[in-house]
DNA sequence: AAAATATGTCAATAATGCTGACATATTTTG
DNA sequence: CAAAATATGTCAGCATTATTGACATATTTT
């Protein structure tokens, strides 16, 4: 009897693969790309005292300006509090204002100011480039192949505020 | 002048876009995709007391069962204190286990339990399935891409610590 | 007028990370 | 063999980002 009870539970030995039916290779590189694909930003923002938190919140407003406070947090996935001091550091700041909804007027919409926007760009070129780096040698093809995977690895039901900001809205 | 010393910054209200020769598309991809592939372990994770730290140990041990303490530490990219909380809960709990290095006998080789298997292959479970669902309409070729994809995306300098583990190791 | 909504704020707490310092056991070096 | 280097463990303090619960204010809807 080997259970959990024992003084020393036994070692496993084995690696576990991809042959147990799981995709282990993808769950592992999906992890790495995205642990070296958040480094570069990370960076950059300790030097204005920011962290990922005031990132995240900095490129949806740069993507899509005149958001409430309510749509961006459906969209981060996370409570109002934690928004509340990210967000307020950033206003602070001068990089994102907020105007009353015109027709709501309890709504607050959230723009980028220019400071706003010119940081939201520095933050995305090395994750820009990091990217293009990446499909280097992929066709347009592939191109196309990896952002329908990407796509469709969002919940369904989610997918729609991927479809709020069209191809090229330029 | 209207500089950051003005009491109103004046909002943008024109969204950034791919033309700025940012490729936010996939930036943003990338990163609803990661949210939603790490949100099924992490509901799974509550119950059992753990968080995604406790995760990422638990996916590595038992992908290189007999990694040192120091190897650990250098694939997770944190510190020795960071890492020393989470592995302890995970070996008082019987998920893991620590044997003396054979050959050195300062390094602790880690190894999961029959129960840290378990654990790990339920965790991942629903990631497979997920990234399954998300390769449905894919032919071998686009996984191919998109496996070459993800590889380019980690730092050359790291992309070693992904081919520790053979494709096909079982 | 009452209820619902959007936002803001306060207090307390948890998970995960950090730095710095130091202890122990073991291996390597001179 | 003694000294230095290495691998690990641990302590104390702290920062960031998240959480929940409670409550206040302004505004809109019923």
């Amino acid at each position: 009897m080997s259970d959990q009870t024992d003084a020393v539970a036994t070692p496993i030995r084995t690696a576990v693969a991809d042959d147990d039916g799981i995709d282990f290779t993808l769950i592992e590189l999906f992890f790495f790309a995205y642990r070296d694909f958040t480094s570069d930003p990370d960076e950059i923002l300790t030097d204005y005292g920011f962290g990922r938190a005031h990132h995240r919140v900095l490129h949806f407003v740069n993507r899509r300006p005149g958001l409430t406070v309510a749509e961006l947090l459906d969209v981060l996935k996370i409570t109002k509090q934690s928004l509340a001091r990210v967000l307020k550091e950033l206003i602070d700041t001068g990089h994102v204002v907020q105007l009353q909804g015109p027709k709501d007027r309890r709504q607050r919409e959230l723009y980028p100011t220019a400071k706003g926007r010119a940081l939201a760009l520095v933050l995305a070129k090395p994750q820009s480039r990091r990217i293009h780096a990446a499909l280097k040698e992929a066709s347009a093809g592939q191109r196309d192949s990896i952002e329908r995977f990407l796509k469709a690895m969002v919940n369904p039901e989610l997918r729609a505020q991927i479809d709020i900001v069209p191809k090229n809205a330029g």
